[in-house]
DNA sequence: AATGAATGAGCATTCATTCAT
DNA sequence: AATGAATGAATGCTCATTCAT
């Protein structure tokens, strides 16, 4: 290998491509930034890491860094959306996983959305947003769209399934889809994103999306 | 002890901050610095906030920020623990005010928290907690102390109250609290602090709080 | 040899700068290249011109630039001396056209002068003569060279043709035409170069001019 | 002494007081670095002129410079004014110098104006004014107020008396002193100027000056 | 207490130039 | 000949903090 910084050679046919890249070796190095600056990003938070920090994570010269993106805004929002894409794309998934009963199948749901959202980085994505809301305005709409919104129309589209099939009584299932979300978040999620101590155990887990599932069916069982 | 930069003996986390003084007008610097640093910091960030910014929004010296204030965290943390305590003092009130009947009650109450919360500074300070939980994790203690623990108590309280006069059926009252104020952040509260667009009309709000307030008497009812 | 950044031997400081051509748009790139570099090292200098820039508006890679010239100092120099050439050439044809009367023939060349002068593209290479005279001193031969050495020549045979006819007593012919070119730039061409407001009409410009004729003459009637 | 880059405390009691001054040697590390500045601008131009080496050759931090001058530009237009200011001041007084005749006077004028225009430092001005012309338009309206506009209004008015006093018949008195200026430049001035080769000694000064004398006089004699 | 000049480390960014492809 | 990613030194500037007055 020619290039000194980069152990391995990518040798998987199928790649994101969202850089231009003539040579074989170009996308490591994007990745490579995007990968540090990530990692630091999410730490640190947008103004406490520098871009010198991230060069020398990443391993490459701070000119390097200008020659993939624009100004650390822009890298910022890169890694921002590659991370949300990535990352939340699982979640649109909740609800999939077929369960003989709608009481379990809830209580699913509810429990990968708590495992979800208390993961490192959708903490740090969150916190990220958050933070940045003034700056970076267009970071909700990215986690939101990427986020949040599937997630919802998923278990909009499920709800009203089940409203259907008389299974539930839903009027307004988006509504209930975005309180079922929030329900899910009572307790463990909330304090996580503060920094709080709690109970993460995966029973506690199953004991709060339980609670969830039974308070949601006695609202809207039909 | 959880401020990064500041060795010194704290003995609590949360106290009062009283500067000493010996002159008529020594507090109204003081108190001048830290409106204008809260105004800064709650604008901004801390990071993005700087001593000279406060300085001259104050009208003081640069020099005289560091005989009020050891440091910037320290001023940071001042601001945070001061803002707090006089704004989230009024949270602690929510369900007060008696009502003819039960529902009626939960809707105003789930209003106020509405309300309160979609607050400019409540969601100024909010942003904060998790911007720099990293950094200062007091922070969250602070928040949490003078804010949602103390409307919690209340919550928890006045349920016990009606479970024992028999109008609700709430064998964990302190869930049923969190789970209260965590539904009342259903669509508006949420949506806000990641400043997407929302209708936030007393309305909506009326509209969000009475079907919180519902599906909690659902939840609940004996 | 005055290079700053190159050692290289150039056995004359003035020579017409001619770069291999095998193919046969090489000599396209080259020009495209100096006509870019051009235009922005007249309208910016030397230094606040970036490579970068010049390859952008020229169209081709960076790399490129270097496959063609040296360095920067090496595409400044070569830049300057095409356009001292092509540009002042006119210059020499001063007092050429014939004129029945001598004050109207003096009139002439003065108006010439001054129109020349304060071409945008001559100020330009006026300005960067002066502006570069530390760090390039080759300029100066190379204007001068080319822009007033021949002018003067052109005006000191001139002078000395009609000293011999017996129209103007002129001892001292060389002076003279210095005299003659330095007067000519009274007023309109000083303030110009200063970027001073100034009347550039051609009304003002005959009018400088035939006080420049009347004024010669009176010093150097017979 | 306190300070450590500052060998000796000035005592005179009239100073320049450009920049508030409330200890007593305040205004030395402002002169300090005006100097310095000045020294670096004239020699290598704005753009080659670094902030560092400023404060390197002033003795002083880089972060000193920045609570003396708002920027960069701001402390170079600080510097071109008081050196115009300063420098040129001497200009006004030609013609003042009593001289037993006329041809004499005229003598002195061009000489000192040659002299002067020569001066390291005046060329550097000048330099400076049609490097930066583009970047920095009011330099030349600063060196116009400050330098030549106050020749011109000397001359222009010792022309004017002249012509009353029956001496010259000048008609229009401040083409005149402009014409005199002009012719002033020529040959050592002009050259200079563009750093080309050219005799300086006194007595080519004092040829060219007394040739500009006569020639003045031929236009101008009653 | 109050001031504000001084500091020097750190910041994001740009630059001319190189070199493997 | 042409490319453009890579480099690392240098740029103007900001920052929290100190300290003599």
């Amino acid at each position: 290998m020619t290039q000194p910084t980069k152990p391995a050679p990518k040798t998987s046919p199928i790649q994101h491509r969202l850089v231009p890249n003539k040579g074989k070796n170009a996308p490591r190095k994007c990745e490579q930034i995007l990968t540090s600056a990530g990692q630091l990003f999410l730490q640190q938070g947008y103004e406490r890491t520098s871009m010198s920090q991230i060069a020398q994570l990443a391993g490459v010269s701070k000119g390097s860094l200008y020659n993939h993106f624009e100004n650390k805004a822009d890298l910022f929002t890169a890694f921002f959306e590659e991370r949300s894409r990535t990352r939340l794309d699982t979640l649109k998934a909740v609800s999939r996983t077929p369960q003989p009963d709608l009481r379990t199948a809830l209580i699913q749901a509810a429990s990968t959305i708590i495992t979800l959202l208390i993961d490192h980085e959708a903490i740090g994505l969150y916190r990220i947003v958050v933070a940045e809301a003034n700056e970076f305005p267009h970071l909700a709409d990215t986690l939101w769209h990427y986020g949040f919104s599937r997630t919802l129309s998923s278990l909009t589209e499920w709800f009203t399934h089940k409203h259907e099939a008389g299974l539930l009584k839903v009027d307004d299932a988006a509504f209930a889809a975005e309180q079922f979300l929030m329900m899910s978040q009572t307790r463990i999620v909330q304090r996580t994103r503060l920094s709080l101590p709690v109970d993460r155990s995966p029973e506690n887990i199953n004991r709060v999306a339980s609670a969830v599932a039974d308070h949601f069916l006695k609202i809207y069982a039909p």
